[in-house]
DNA sequence: ATGAAAGCGCTAACAC
DNA sequence: GTGTTAGCGCTTTCAT
């Protein structure tokens, strides 16, 4: 029924093996049997049965994707296709394929990752976000697995090796942006405090206005735990203080769409009113009105990186730790105002 | 160094078999070995080979994943992570491991699939987008793989199982809520015409239009290919008309948001000097100003029920084909107004 | 340069 | 109810 390599030898009048060889592409076969047998593959429709392949060779050349938890806001995140695109085309490139993982709680993420692990389904783990206490990282540590973090590791920084922004840094000069246009009265709004990510927006944000000798207020601070619901009210509160921001930091494109369409709402005019810049640069963020001032952070470099270094780290075990540090640029668009 | 069922029987004194058997819950086994057996495991932290198991049973208890090509738009529109989010909680289920393809062209991704299938990867693929001529449809119908298409099929309707809206009627809706509102010139603005689905929904448009006895102005149909760039044109010439249009169907939320953009830029105001009713009801849609009238298609049930659907035609060869129509329902936000 | 043979870790007859 | 055994399709020594 199936073909294998042995009907493949029989055609072509040689050994399994050296059908083997020929696959392999051995320099030690000879030319003129590698087209013999490469016409009796063709003749008969030959493929190789991965699964015996990798039973063998204790290896599958395919990368495992951990992804949020379905039911998270970050699945609905344009981030995530993207990062995917880069990480496709890292794989793609060096002929591995990927294989999902995806849960809608922690724990069953955890164990369909410890079963494609354990399982010898995966040679490598590319995990797409970082959460504060994350077993998955935990586990795959101790387990000595090779994977790759995309975003800042929750501890053992200096021996995960992760692909990440300078977030604290971008948040920083994002903050400073504003602060350069005059205003002095600047909110953050970011998203749960349970991703690494928000956490070192956060710090940024407040290094510089440190740095500005300006005080860090906790009622400018607003975590958007739901996209929509929450956010709604958070903005609210926030603009209804007794001295409203004039500016804000937006930890994420997508928010800032809600944030913009709750202004909206308030009658509040951006930029005239108030002055927003955003993070990761979506596509969103040119198509929102008005087109949003927003960090480029490279999202699909940030993909792309994370696999082409999990492959090193796949095929040589003492390929060092690394942490890749992704460049990010301030998109200049209209949601950003001097402050007079 | 691996823990083989081997090492479990001997631990536990039996056989590799019986193993094997409380591995699979065979009934055949007694309550007090399964026991004795499990805590063996237990104690050795043995997990079973996949590739091994795999390789014998001849099943994979995985689902391939065909994505548009990667550097498509529709892979950046959040149609994709929530039908992801369907195809995934469809599998989870079942104990269904996902595998994903990509590629850059038609050609890549072709090449792809029929490794994974050849490979013996997946039991069963489900394709995420309906393309006119689409080879991997039938490459898969030829090789009698098991497989859903997301979307209408190009052709052999009738022969290959799908699950999709009922697009034609779904715009002719669309345009009917419209023509309801006493608008009488109604424009489409659709993707590109290699999806089917951009097609059904053209279709349903010009429909409405025939049956209230509206002629079928050429020029008021769009294929915006490009999200971006192309579209902003097109909206403009659309504008621009002698007779330009009181309100416009959009096939996609995504595409509908750079339309108001647009507009926004040539000082037309939604609802007033035109109304927009757009497609699929994803997050963006209640999020841009004004929220948009969108048709919920229920894009987590289509991959729910993809998946549902190839699973059951994996675990029973005989499983009829089916066609799956999801149902669907206009959202009515504040995109439209009377036409007066 | 090529062949023979062992075995990867598992399941599934077939025995008993 | 459990053990024995023969592969699944491939790669990889070890010969020659």
């Amino acid at each position: 029924m199936t073909v294998t390599i042995k009907d493949v030898a029989k055609l072509a009048n040689v050994a399994p093996s050296t059908v083997s060889r020929v696959i392999a592409d051995s320099p030690r076969i000879s030319e003129e049997t590698k087209q013999k047998v490469k016409r009796a593959m063709e003749q008969l429709g030959y493929h190789p049965n991965i699964n015996a392949r990798n039973l063998v060779s204790k290896s599958t050349q395919t990368i495992g994707l951990v992804m949020p938890s379905s039911k998270d806001v970050g699945f609905q995140n344009p981030f995530f296709p993207t990062v995917l695109q880069g990480i496709s085309e890292g794989a793609q490139e060096k002929y591995y394929a990927l294989h999902m993982t995806t849960g809608k709680s922690e724990k069953e993420i955890l164990d369909a990752v410890i079963q494609m692990v354990e399982g010898r389904r995966v040679d490598g783990v590319v995990l797409l976000t970082s959460r504060v206490r994350d077993q998955v990282s935990s586990y795959l540590r101790k387990r000595k697995f090779p994977f790759v973090l995309i975003g800042k590791p929750y501890q053992d920084i200096e021996e995960i090796t992760h692909v990440d922004n300078d977030n604290i840094r971008a948040m920083k000069e994002a903050t400073e942006y504003l602060l350069h246009l005059g205003h002095r009265h600047i909110a953050f709004i970011g998203g749960t405090r349970e991703l690494m990510v928000t956490l070192d927006r956060l710090d940024g944000y407040e290094k510089a206005l440190q740095e500005a000798g300006i005080l860090v207020k906790p009622e400018y601070i607003v975590h958007e735990e739901f996209l929509r619901e929450g956010g709604q009210e958070a903005v609210r509160e926030l603009m209804a203080l007794d001295e409203p921001p004039t500016a804000l930091v937006v930890a994420d494109d997508f928010m800032a769409l809600g944030v913009l369409n709750t202004l909206d709402e308030l009658g509040i005019q951006v930029p005239q009113d108030l002055s927003i810049v955003s993070f990761n640069n979506v596509l969103l963020a040119e198509m929102s009105r008005p087109p949003l001032t927003s960090v480029d952070i490279n999202i699909f470099e940030l993909g792309y990186q994370a696999t082409k270094n999990l492959i090193l780290m796949i095929e040589n075990d003492k390929e060092p730790v690394k942490r890749l540090i992704i460049s990010h640029r301030l998109v200049e668009r209209s949601s950003c105002a001097k402050y007079n």
